[in-house]
DNA sequence: TATGAATGAGTGTTCATTCAT
DNA sequence: TATGAATGAACACTCATTCAT
């Protein structure tokens, strides 16, 4: 009897020390063999389950995307009806310790970079960058305008990416700031003007 | 004696065509002999100029920040002298066309990811970093108090990555429409609230 | 599992089509295409096995040590045991056929030159040159004093080198003239003056 | 007026040059690159005055090949008339100061190991291992029939080379131990035999 | 299902050589 | 006489991929 789910147990494991080499030397220097080293498994292993290496990349990024998402429903749903607490929900899965630290980070900087050139890797980019900006919008909407619901989001998914960004870079993202400066973004976009 | 001032030409040239690889084929695919056939020259010629590839992408790094320095340089001296009018010609200076096209956009991608690992390239990018957050810092403490200024200026800096990112990653970078979405943020963090 | 034991197969092999491509072009023109080509390999297999050139090198210099070695064993075994045969047989096997041979030969000169410039060759260099000469000293100090003895193996070891030597750079070693005058050292060192 | 002698300065200049570089390096990591630069010349002048690397090398092997000869010549000028000190003299010249140092001795090394694959070089060997033998074998024959001052001087001629080389691979050649078992050598040979 | 030996095209880098000045 | 910028072939080495087991 051929051991269950050995198959789901291999690839898990596989996008894991993926993430994790990543993180430790970049995405230039994560050769196959140093991710099957790390893994205890041969590099064969890697064409047998992923075809070959842009294979692996791209579920480690489907990984990856997959996490944040779960992470924003959970948090969405346990918010409060109100947009304000919809979208603060939705801030504060950005800044998830699931989201903010090495693996994570640094992954998705490359794979950032690397999505300008891979056609399968921008698809996965522009799903993600439109979901978030509909959500945002969908939320901002039951307050204001379409045009300035639009800008809203718009300046908001900016603010949390470049937040996020910064953050990577930094080395050292604090974890407190930068949500609370999105928080201040969504009120002053929410509060009505003099 | 061979050519006088072949030099600074040369340099100038293989850092040119360097940003024009990376837009083309990413960092990763851009390989010393991609770039100088680009430059009608022989790989000889990067390490007899920059020592190795390494040097002339750090090279190409301080270029591309270099020109950002200028623009921001030269967009600062024609403002008027209040703070708003200041801080909107920073934001100006990282939307203008000299900033927002493929090779530099591209570079700047890749230079971000790429810095994570590589020490010499997280230097500088630290020194961006700071460099950017003083200037806005300066001018927003001319309205606000020390942290507000301060928390004005991260959120800022914040925001003109974000934007950027995302005109980036989109591929059509919408010119208008971000820095105006800078503009608001500027105008909002001014204004006396109520 | 591919064929076990190919380990072995192909260490030797290698290390052999070293020696043949040291023999026929030189340590400085023995390039891992052409010591992988006569071998029918890759370029590859040299960094599978040996890490780098310089592992392939070094393995190449153990290898002729070790010869060398299991020679003088050898011959010892099947000398008499008083101090003239053992010393015999030291000679012996130092100008055998296995020794004395174009790509063990040269081998040996490109080696001790090298030797001067790598720690890890000059380390197996000096190792060689001690076993050698406390193998001498050993047993001419069962007929002479310790004194004497060491200059006898100092002399004896020199002997050999030099003879070993100039029949390398001549192209055509005499293998019978050359131990012989080895011999009449030996006698003469061993031989009471009046 | 064209400076007078430059040409020869600049020949000894880069010959000497080129020992201290083979010393520092060994022969196959001293580039024109560095044997120029050490000179506080371009490249460029080593194809002026010697057509090419393997000119330089030639030369500077008959530069050695010149002093030894030299040093061999003015001993024995000084030396008693009687073969006993005509012997002695060549071999005190081998191991002089001018002959045992580190330039000299890594360069005659490399030139050795060189030499199997060269033929200019080798046929520079030739002449030099023939001139030796003949000289020793000159004066064996004064006192010591014909084969026996032939086995004598091949004996003395390798007896040297291997102090010689011993010496070399050593580091730290012991100048007055080494002569002096060449002296024995000679005496014994001398030595009418009981 | 899993291995890892073997491949070989591709990489960055070195360096002797050339040549316009 | 001398320079050093420029070349480009050659090099050691890397690494994704293949495949017999």
């Amino acid at each position: 009897m051929p051991k269950l789910g050995m198959r789901e147990v291999r690839l898990a494991q596989l996008i894991d020390v993926t993430l994790l080499t990543i993180d430790q030397v970049g995405l230039g220097a994560a050769t196959l063999a140093s991710v099957t080293q790390r893994a205890s498994t041969s590099t064969g292993i890697v064409s047998h389950y992923f075809g070959d290496k842009d294979g692996l990349l791209e579920a480690t990024m489907r990984h990856v995307l997959r996490d944040l998402w779960l992470a924003i429903a959970r948090r969405r749903k346990a918010a409060k009806p109100d947009p304000r607490s919809k979208l603060r929900a939705v801030v504060m899965a950005n800044f998830d310790v699931e989201q903010v630290n090495g693996p994570v980070m640094k992954t998705w900087l490359a794979f950032w970079s690397e999505s300008m050139h891979k056609a399968e890797l921008r698809c996965l980019q522009h799903v993600n960058t439109r979901r978030l900006f509909s959500n945002l919008c969908a939320n901002f909407s039951r307050e204001l305008t379409k045009p300035a619901a639009r800008r809203a989001a718009s300046g908001l998914a900016a603010l949390i990416d470049g937040l996020w960004l910064r953050g990577a870079l930094s080395g050292e993202p604090d974890t407190k700031a930068a949500p609370k400066s999105a928080y201040d973004y969504i009120d002053l976009m929410l509060e009505p003007r003099a």
